[in-house]
DNA sequence: CTGCGTGCAAAGTATTTGCAAACCG
DNA sequence: CGGTTTGCAAATACTTTGCACGCAG
């Protein structure tokens, strides 16, 4: 029994789709990548994908999966992060490539939760005016303990 | 002449006092890289503090400037960030260890200013109420322009 | 069939570690 | 003087690249 986004979940499919419809071959690596990613709903390096690839029977090296990621992220299917030791991670983007959007780490469970709207709505104004300074972009990242670490009061583990 | 904060500057020293404050040894490593990361005011790299230390006369290995900024970053006297394509970069950290701030780094320039408010005050409750995840911290990074290189339409080269 | 994707091996680059010598306090 | 810091060399870890072969479309 596979946990999944609550909804009827097409978003594996919808997944490959964009990545098909952005010219993209549907490989057995890059649907193992996807599919991974889907079901382990953390931010995954190349290892652990290639860990969590294996066990789907798909013996991927480092380079193929780094170069499948590579794809993805260049098609925004895929997001990278890098965490706090440097390593890259890939998580699945679900939102469409330009909703702005962000995304909340779950500190016990590790997984990843998509936050819709940005609650940066009137900074970039505010810095302008007090500070002449004008905000183009930003990166956030939020963290804690999702809905049901927090409430469980148990790890939620994947 | 040196660009600096505006304000009479005892960041520099301030910087030292801290480091001192936290059983460091204020070699001239130590003073160097603060001095460095003190006048360019951007995010530098292991190896721009190195390049910029040579230009002080001070001839440290990388492996020192690594070490050199670990204990400064233990200290809270320095921030690690890590940019597009996973350097490690260092700046110095001037509010009080236990202050809530933000950084704004400038497009064009590279120069951080701190942002000494958070705007993400309401987040927390909102995220809570209507997510159930509990927000335990965040990491915001903000880019754009900064007053000079907005305002004078120059490069504000460092 | 045609060329993108893959596998393997090997190269790079950034960062860390070990140990003896140098230095701060 | 005693323990932290440094220098150098070498190791480690992660990521990228080159090239021949295989598979998707």
């Amino acid at each position: 029994m596979k946990a999944c986004c609550s909804s009827g979940c097409g978003h594996e499919d919808q997944a490959l789709e964009r990545a098909k419809a952005s010219g993209l071959r549907l490989t057995s690596g890059l649907r193992a990548v996807i599919s991974a990613l889907h079901d382990d709903k953390r931010q995954l390096s190349a290892l652990e994908l290639q860990t969590s690839l294996r066990a789907q029977g798909c013996g991927s090296g480092l380079p193929t999966i780094y170069r499948i990621c590579d794809n993805l992220a260049s098609a925004h299917i895929l997001g990278r992060s890098f965490d706090a030791d440097g390593t890259m991670r890939y998580y699945l983007c679900l939102c469409a490539p330009d909703t702005h959007h962000h995304h909340f780490v779950c500190r016990a469970c590790g997984q990843v939760s998509e936050v819709d709207f940005c609650p940066l709505e009137g900074l970039a104004e505010k810095l302008r005016q007090e500070r002449g300074l004008l905000l183009e972009g930003h990166h956030l990242e939020l963290y804690g303990l999702c809905a049901r670490c927090h409430q469980g009061k148990g790890t939620n583990s994947p």
